[in-house]
RNA sequence: GCGAGCGUAGCCAAGAGGUUAAGGCAGCGGAUUGUGGUUCCGCCAUUCGUGGGUUCGAGUCCCAUCGUUCGCCCCA
């Protein structure tokens, strides 16, 4: 080339049409799912005001302190890139004042999501996420909904061998009590950590908890559990969750280390793990957070949601093999001046008529075309030549038998549906 | 942000300082001037991510830079 090709930013990626299927897949799932589960969809802005997440992750959290995408707009504003959706949605809950609608509000997103970070496979600087959010409901039934949506969604897509890890955080009373006992317990083993952790033993001790240093971890196995420091109310609602997934059989595995990164969750903590995903084994990941909607300055309101990250979904997808490509209804063929305008308008008045039709326009030999033609795995192939076009016909060929015969092209419109019956037939065949 | 590996055509890939840069897939053209998945033939990188340097000579060595992969941190 002459000049330098310019790539996609670092850290993006583009998704050529033929991962596309897998994300139009995805999405029609999670649309027909979420609909009977009686979810709507909400459009939150792909850049807030940064206060926003700084307010509602949390300022001591690595997502705000060093990976967010912020920038002075041409106002001097702060402007922030989306790291994550429920901020936004929470936003726009309470802007809109949806509380005032009454019960409980379920909403669920699907967008961009930008973390400055160094990109990996299945972690992208832009990436996109699921998420659903349930809203006024302090019940564990809104806790073990939430779960079992996730569930089912995954099972839909026919991805097979997760893994649910289930803990709780408690109330913040709950988590004070319990830092305060981590910092006991850990203090004297201080020189023994991994210098992570023993930096974050008076920052954040929770953390100390899932280090994967393995010294630390030895230490961190006999350190004291969240479940000895919640109050009654947070014990019965973290059983009660338990108890209504075993209703469900949902199979879950808790994990007491199970710390979420983002300050505001409170009782029930998730992560849907899949194994064949490498360092980025987490999909999913949810909970309850009952304190954001006041601290973004709404009334009361419990809440709880999970986000599936699209890109690590898809790598699973794709390890389970090809996705159905949807092939037209019929591949048209044409040589000379006139016939190929003929063949033009007649695959244009067929898909009016609700065909799928790809026309060849390369011009080339019809034997070139028709090897595209059985390329493209269509049944179906028209062709117009000299003679047809001056008889107003075409050349009508079944791929797979071979069987060709002469039609009019005023009797290809007329019979079109039940020419469209044989290919939706042979179209089945093909894909059992 | 830290550590390590990699970067040769659209894709996979040989190449280990001596020079016309293997091979396969895909693509394009032809054998077959109006009929398909086979076969055969031909074409398809003045250049090895980019920029410097070492050398008589660099895809091969060194430095930088960009990208990518893996791990850490963290997360979806």
């Amino acid at each position: 080339m002459f000049m330098d090709v310019i790539q996609a930013a670092r850290g993006t990626r583009d998704i050529l049409p033929e991962e596309v299927t897998y994300w139009q897949q995805v999405e029609a799932v999670a649309r027909d799912l979420l609909q009977r589960a009686a979810y709507r969809e909400i459009r939150t802005p792909i850049f807030e005001q940064t206060p926003l997440f700084e307010r509602g992750i949390g300022e001591a959290t690595d997502i705000v302190g060093k990976e967010m995408y912020t920038f002075l707009d041409r106002g001097d504003r702060s402007i922030t890139l989306r790291p994550e959706g429920t901020a936004g949605a929470v936003r726009a809950y309470v802007e809109h004042h949806l509380h005032a609608q009454g019960g409980v509000q379920r909403l669920w997103y699907l967008g961009s999501m930008f973390r400055y970070e160094r990109p990996q496979a299945g972690r992208q600087r832009q990436f996109h996420q699921l998420g659903v959010e349930v809203l006024g409901s302090a019940d564990p039934r809104a806790d073990a909904e939430v779960v079992a949506i996730a569930a089912q969604f995954l099972q839909a897509l026919g991805i097979q061998g997760w893994t649910l890890m289930l803990n709780t955080v408690g109330t913040s009373a709950d988590r004070q009590h319990y830092r305060e006992a981590l910092v006991r317990y850990f203090s004297p083993y201080a020189a023994d950590l991994d210098p992570d952790s023993q930096e974050r033993l008076h920052r954040n001790p929770l953390r100390i908890l899932d280090s994967k240093d393995p010294k630390t971890q030895t230490i961190a196995q006999s350190a004291p559990q969240i479940f000895d420091y919640l109050s009654d109310a947070s014990r019965q609602h973290f059983e009660q969750v338990q108890a209504l997934l075993t209703q469900l059989e949902i199979p879950f595995q808790l994990n007491p280390c199970l710390v979420r990164g983002l300050d505001y969750y409170t009782h029930t903590a998730f992560e849907f793990q899949l194994a064949d995903l490498g360092a980025q084994s987490t999909v999913c990941g949810g909970g309850r957070y009952d304190r954001l909607v006041t601290e973004l300055g709404g009334p009361e309101t419990p809440a709880v949601g999970w986000a599936i990250g699209l890109e690590r979904l898809i790598l699973s997808l794709q390890n389970l093999g090809a996705c159905a490509v949807a092939t037209p209804d019929c591949y048209v063929v044409s040589r000379g001046q006139d016939a190929e305008a003929q063949a033009l308008k007649l695959a244009h008045e067929l898909r009016q008529q609700g065909w799928s039709v790809e026309l060849d326009l390369s011009g080339s030999a019809f034997g070139k075309q028709l090897k595209r033609a059985a390329r493209s795995n269509t049944p179906l192939c028209l062709i117009l030549g000299d003679t047809e076009a001056q008889a107003q016909t075409l050349q009508l060929k079944w791929l797979k038998s071979g069987e060709q015969a002469t039609l009019s092209q005023l009797e290809l419109l007329q019979t079109a549906d039940e020419l469209k019956a044989k290919i939706f037939v042979c179209k089945k065949a093909k894909t059992v």
